[in-house]
DNA sequence: TTTCCAATGTCTGTATACAGTCCCTGACCA
DNA sequence: TGGTCAGGGACTGTATACAGACATTGGAAA
């Protein structure tokens, strides 16, 4: 409910902003069901505030895939299947390394070179840890780092917005399955392959070998993939999903 | 105002839409200039309706990438570079690419490959005519269904979704560069080709071989980057680009 | 009992009023 | 003459009223 008290630099979150974030949890958390409609109305009583930000915010949600619009006007929860849990990721893959190739085709600069070297001897740290439980959260900040970076790396603001979009899927983030796949016997094992998957990206894009380095982005991704395929063999590991509650039940 | 006389099929073209599709075209056309701010009140004046739909305009042509949001609240109309023309379709190309690779990978229905041979059939008749000058406005529309019939045959909602983001600004649409291309002295040449990759990506498609439709689907947008290139070449090409007045202008 | 029609309630689309904020301008002071 | 502060204008964010559309439900007739 209640949110960490805002450390927010942000001078006044705007009515719009709120509505965005508390739907986005009450669809993500599974408050709303997949197929059940939002109406506006009822989010006023519920959110406490007017129709007019309620309506800017369903609007983006839609925008952001978790919202469908309804022929008759309005909108509804959207559901998902596992495939397209699947192809989401498959999307961003694709995209990512789209990313990784203009990278290492158009050449970076020095200070990213530098700042990708020490992204990894971090993630290092973390990774080549010998206790058995690593640090999920710093991993998966750092994670998530090293991907903005390769998309800055790229140049092209339109590739990291179309990238944005792909990633704004709760289970389609980069690291979004890392949870789940801390949950598997080979937890390690899978994250030094990820590593090195990383490693390779950047020696792949300082090389300028844009071809390899798209290759190696994309099946980082499917790492993604395979936790995917682990969560739905087991409810357990299901529950770490982000946004399974947006899964379309089996018919009753 | 004109109510429901006509026999459309829509009903009544809400306000928003009126407002959204009018905006759009007084952004490409160049009315209203990159960079310049696009004010609320301007335009209930301009269009005519209140400020409401107008808003909800504005931020789905933001969503469209036409417009940017400025810090300060408001929306700005977007400048764009001879780079950014030339991501925007790059963009295009790796989606249509996973496109068809998912179509190779996954099998299409027969019925999808006998409406991909009846358009190949269709394109030929009008690539193949001898006479000088072929019908663009009909190539066009082919080439249109041809490309919506490979994402339809990905079978993929989430990735149809996000290619028609990627090609819902005017110069990044499949046919958008068509026009350019006939001002080229090799443009019966060029013709030739994109219509052999057509028949190749169906060919690959059909053999289950997805690298290869990816490839060339791929490859077949970068059709279109080398009309863009031409385009920025010569101005008079120039002026036949959808989307042309978005071109950031020399600094003063 | 079933079917059809009508009435009512709820919903969205639209218009508009109000308030807070940012920016620009102009005047005054050093 | 230059800088700073105050005032005003314009703009967006928000709230709310109104009207048309859709669905649902209840009743009446066959």
């Amino acid at each position: 409910m209640t949110r960490a008290a805002a450390p927010v630099i942000e001078k006044s979150p705007s009515q719009t902003l709120k509505a965005q974030l508390l739907l986005r949890d009450l669809i993500v958390q599974g408050a709303l069901k997949p197929g059940e409609r939002v109406s506006e109305l009822q989010m006023v009583d519920r959110l406490g505030m007017s129709r007019t930000p309620i309506r800017a915010a369903l609007v983006r949600l839609e925008q952001e895939d978790l919202l469908e619009a309804l022929p008759s006007g309005g909108f509804a929860v959207k559901a998902f299947s596992e495939r397209d849990f699947a192809e989401a990721i498959e999307i961003r893959g694709t995209l990512e390394g789209l990313a990784a190739r203009l990278a290492a085709e158009r050449g970076v600069r020095p200070a990213q070179l530098r700042e990708a070297r020490a992204l990894l001897a971090e993630l290092d740290t973390v990774v080549r840890r010998e206790t058995i439980e690593i640090d999920v959260s710093l991993y998966v900040e750092l994670n998530a780092r090293f991907h903005a970076l390769v998309i800055a790396m790229a140049g092209s603001t339109a590739l990291a917005r179309q990238i944005e979009r792909a990633s704004a899927l709760p289970f389609a983030s980069p690291s979004a399955l890392v949870p789940v796949q801390t949950r598997s016997p080979e937890s390690h094992h899978i994250l030094t392959i990820a590593q090195d998957q990383h490693r390779c990206v950047i020696a792949a894009i300082e090389r300028r070998e844009g071809s390899r380095a798209e290759a190696i982005m994309r099946e980082h991704a499917r790492i993604a993939h395979r936790n995917l395929e682990r969560a739905f063999a087991d409810q357990r590991d299901l529950a770490l999903v982000p946004g399974a509650a947006l899964i379309r039940r089996a018919e009753v």
